[in-house]
DNA sequence: GTTAAATAGATAAATATTTATCAATAAAAG
DNA sequence: CTTTTATTGATAAATATTTATCTATTTAAC
């Protein structure tokens, strides 16, 4: 007989597909009851308007622990909080935001990171007209000032938003002073040790999925 | 015995993770020859300093058409040229943007568009002190417009970068002029006919992943 | 020349992910 | 109260994707 391992050491590790689509449900969810009071919905009904499998959906929702009774569905209340929860949004997490161009504002600007529980509580950049001023309503500060302002606050995340030049010698200034997690908006894959996380966010990448299929469709008839 | 198919009717369908690689790569050899002139590399070079497996960038060139030759490697030049023409990157697409908040101002002054064979040619908005001016270069127009100047440009792909209250209306309008491909930031899953192609972009995919990688790095020991 | 080494290309195996099927259950209809 | 129906939950099958193995080829070193 064998012994199966304990269950804490069991790390059921969660496919990166499910996790993507999770936000979207998230997301539909929340509009659902903030359009209409709706207690109950189900897995039918969600896949139907996501466009998706109900299959899919119900093995989705079951890994956040979500449960639903037959013929009813699932609570909306119980499925949302459920999510947050399991995707650790339940909690506001802080985070520094590294690089305040374009995209940079605009990400300072974004008024959703709050539903996902984060909080970007300070910019920095190494523009001198930009340093000491607000950018929608933000600080930004030097990022000479960044490494000691992560070990002072215990930041764990960076969200980098630099260009590609200097973004690899930003990310060993973040990672060396306590950084735990990147999300890198820069358009390069940056290298960090073995145990920090990346995130790359690459448009070009979305871009590629959607410009190959609209030549394909172009080119068929 | 079994007539195969017609080569013209066997659409070889690429795997999407394949496609969001090729930009990866892309990005990589163009930084490797502007960075230095290097004639060829080898997977294993690619992969070591992308951090993944030889065999699958192998793989992921191969579908491209790209050829290497033994105890050398790939032309860089080659591999470049490969993938845009895979890729459709060579000529260039025209695109419309539609919602010049925080978002959509950054995505109008994103220079590496046109690395990718994407120019927004203008940019649609609701709000009356926008309507007339120009953003980062780029004229902005009334969204009342849009379905006409769709039409008379031929534009196929639409960019939507408005809240996530219009999105779906402004979808209808713009699938209803002929656009053919919609690129979609707003935070809400968008509805469109068969035949129209969505592209989601939803950071808060990535941040969910990202969020829960974190979770349970920090959560271990 | 001949041999050794590095590499692409082809084929096969392993793994991950999605989709389908079936049984159990609770609500609603008759 | 019984039957029907919609639904979840569990199990199984199918498919997609990744990773490994093997072979052939080309270059460079000896």
């Amino acid at each position: 007989m064998v012994n199966p391992r304990p269950a804490e050491l069991v790390v059921k590790v969660i496919p990166e597909p499910v996790l993507r689509r999770l936000p979207v449900y998230y997301q539909y969810l929340k509009k659902i009851v903030q359009d209409r009071p709706v207690e109950y919905i189900s897995c039918t009904r969600i896949s139907e308007d996501l466009n998706t499998l109900a299959i899919q959906v119900r093995k989705d929702l079951e890994i956040t622990g979500a449960e639903g009774r037959p013929k009813v569905g699932y609570k909306v209340a119980e499925v949302i909080k459920a999510i947050e929860n399991f995707l650790g949004w339940n909690n506001t997490t802080e985070a520094y935001l590294v690089g305040t161009g374009n995209l940079g504002s605009a990400l300072l600007g974004y008024q959703g990171f709050k539903d996902y529980g984060l909080n970007i509580v300070a910019a920095f950049d190494s523009s001198p007209e930009k340093i000491g001023k607000e950018i929608r309503g933000k600080k930004v500060l030097s990022v000479k000032k960044l490494p000691e302002m992560i070990k002072r606050m215990g930041i764990k995340i960076g969200i980098l938003a630099a260009p590609a030049a200097p973004a690899q010698e930003l990310a060993n200034m973040m990672v060396e002073a306590g950084i735990k997690a990147i999300w890198n908006f820069a358009p390069v894959k940056i290298s960090v040790p073995e145990g920090i996380i990346v995130q790359h966010e690459n448009l070009a990448s979305s871009l590629a999925v959607l410009s190959k299929r609209l030549a394909l469709l172009l080119a068929e008839r």
